[in-house]
RNA sequence: GCGCCGGUAGCUCAGUUGGAUAGAGCAUCAGCCUUCUAAGCUGAGGGUCAUUGGUUCGAGUCCAAUCCGGCGUACCA
């Protein structure tokens, strides 16, 4: 909101200057806020271009800028050649008005021009539970999927899935060793690499219960009998820890539906058109060293089936096809190794790779009281996200998740987030959200007419300004965000917003002020309480009224 | 070996295309509740930004090398 007033302004003196020069305009806010409200160097990097001083080509600049004296206080020269400037609290009235004025739809925009933007997320096979890793990456894909929305994009929320393969063939021969074991076949030998989680067990009872001994033969009917049933089990499991963390997602993708509807067979015969693949030792390999990458890559195997990258490859290519301009893909570390191969190859089938944003995040550690927290009683291999939403519940874990950046390994501190207290960060933010609705409850019960447009010129505290200049951020925070697709930025902000909030409630009183203060005050505070639950919408934590 | 991510306060982490005195939470210590929710507020201490060199008006940020940690590196998915 500043920087849209004051850039055309300085571009104007700037034009006025007759200087040709790539050297961008940037404006920032000073960390210390004696420096002004926001600052630009510009003179600085000038100087060099135009073998002048710093402060001699600031102070041409400022003497050609044009300026409203109401809305702009001062701009000055500072340091070696920064301009400071300062605006006026009309300024900031003014744009707290417009901000009023869109009500609880403050944040949204319509950037993204309405661009068809695919979000593709957890997309776990289903041959297990959920866990802290995949936790992680559904909450990103979630709120990353929320941040295009914000901004004016038409978002597809996707998982994408394989249940054909070894992998379910495995899981099938797992519940079946289980399943046999529970009829009381104890020597019964379970597979060498099967799932050994212990949730194999509760699936073989519950088949159990269902069929009693009739699968006893071990036949190709009866396995397919344990891999229908360990499959639908395990996605309905699934889908009821992502919908306990409010996470839905519009489109299931079957990787098999791409053999079965020939887009593998298609994405081949197009690669070979376009000669990028070989045969060789009875392989078809993909000619990756040709888009600068180092190794060629084996598609199809002698065998004749495909490796992994090939339906990647057909599964991008896809979802351009279905139209969209973005996709983003959420992966964790241990998938990295892909990415180069898909991107070479969708650039390969003529595709812009540019418009395929991959986040990788890495991994997740369990801590409680400083040490790692590995095993469970209950799955033998991890911690899940069942277990932990029981006890932490989804606000806790989807903010613990969300508060360190993508590209940094998370430590999820079990101790701290089972603190119902106020060490725990979550509450910080819904403290300030319920705080404002108790002053509303008050105000209320001492019948006070809450005017819906006050004059909110009467507002002259530090901590009220600070607070205005906290809630103007939000469009451009929610913008940078999403052009990142980094929800901590979103997180960090609300933290510093509700810390404002906190201030400006300590040293100002709302009800009991004089009645044109009280009622901009409740302004105000309603104005940050729409912020604070858009705010944490977007991350899809709750904002309480109460606490 | 090669590739990706990281190394910043005791701990967990921020640090906006290179900017002014490197920040926050937790922990430690000292204060603030007869008045709208103390899950709050105020103050203090705490740093070789892994190491070395380079680029320039200016480096936590860019470049090079080295060290440490994580993850990859299949005709596995």
């Amino acid at each position: 909101m500043l920087i849209a007033y004051i850039k055309p302004i300085f571009q104007k003196a700037l034009a006025l200057t007759n200087v040709q020069s790539n050297v961008p305009l940037i404006f920032e806010s000073p960390k210390n806020s004696e420096n002004g409200d926001l600052s630009t160097n510009i003179a600085m990097r000038l100087a060099k271009e135009l073998k002048q001083q710093p402060r001699s080509i600031a102070e041409h600049l400022i003497s050609l800028l044009e300026y409203d004296n109401e809305l702009i206080s001062k701009v000055e020269i500072a340091g070696t050649g920064f301009i400071n400037i300062y605006f006026t609290e009309k300024f900031f009235i003014n744009a707290l008005n417009t901000i009023i004025q869109s009500g609880d739809q403050y944040g949204r925009s319509k950037a993204g021009k309405g661009l068809k933007v695919n979000v593709e997320y957890v997309s776990v096979n289903p041959t297990g539970l959920l866990h802290l890793g995949h936790g992680r990456n559904a909450v990103i894909g979630d709120t990353v999927a929320n941040l295009f929305e914000w901004t004016g994009h038409e978002v597809t929320r996707e998982y994408y899935f394989n249940n054909a393969g070894n992998q379910m063939n495995n899981l099938a021969k797992s519940i079946y060793a289980r399943y046999r074991q529970i009829m009381g076949d104890q020597d019964y030998p379970f597979p060498e690499d099967g799932y050994h989680g212990e949730y194999i067990k509760e699936i073989a009872q519950e088949l159990y219960e269902i069929n009693a001994d009739s699968l006893s033969d071990e036949n190709e009917d009866n396995l397919i009998q344990c891999r229908k049933f360990g499959e639908n089990w395990c996605f309905g499991k699934i889908k009821a820890t992502l919908e306990r963390m409010k996470i839905h997602q519009e489109v299931y993708y079957n990787e098999d539906s791409l053999y079965s509807s020939g887009k593998i067979e298609s994405v081949i015969n197009d690669l070979r058109s376009r000669g990028w693949v070989y045969e060789k030792d009875g392989a078809l390999w993909l000619a990756l060293s040709q888009f600068g990458l180092k190794d060629d890559r084996v598609i199809v195997k002698s065998s004749g089936e495909p490796t992994y990258r090939l339906p990647d490859i057909a599964y991008h290519r896809e979802k351009f096809l279905r139209g969209f301009d973005i996709l983003v893909d959420v992966f964790g570390a241990d998938h990295i190794a892909t990415v180069p191969d898909v991107l070479a190859a969708i650039a390969a089938l003529g595709f812009d790779k540019d418009k395929v944003k991959v986040l990788i995040h890495q991994f997740v550690t369990l801590t409680e009281n400083g040490e790692q927290v590995k095993m469970s009683k209950r799955t033998g291999k991890s911690y899940t996200l069942d277990e932990l939403l029981d006890e932490v519940g989804a606000d806790v874990v989807r903010f613990f998740l969300l508060m360190r950046g993508i590209s940094t390994h998370l430590e999820f501190d079990l101790s701290l987030a089972r603190e119902q207290s106020d060490k725990n960060p979550v509450f910080y933010l819904q403290y300030a959200h319920a705080r404002i609705s108790s002053v509303f409850d008050t105000a209320r019960e001492r019948g006070i007419n809450y005017e819906t447009n006050p004059d909110i010129s009467i507002l002259s505290h530090i901590t009220e300004f600070n607070l205005i200049k906290s809630i103007i951020q939000f469009p451009k925070i929610i913008s940078l965000a999403k052009d990142k697709c980094e929800p901590m930025i979103l997180a960090d902000y609300l933290r510093s917003l509700a810390a404002d909030f906190h201030f400006f409630y300590h040293e100002c009183r709302i009800i009991g002020s004089e009645s044109a203060l009280m009622h901009a005050r409740l302004q105000l505070a309603l104005t940050t309480k729409i912020v604070i639950k858009n705010g944490l919408t977007i991350l899809g934590i709750s904002a309480p009224e109460r606490m």
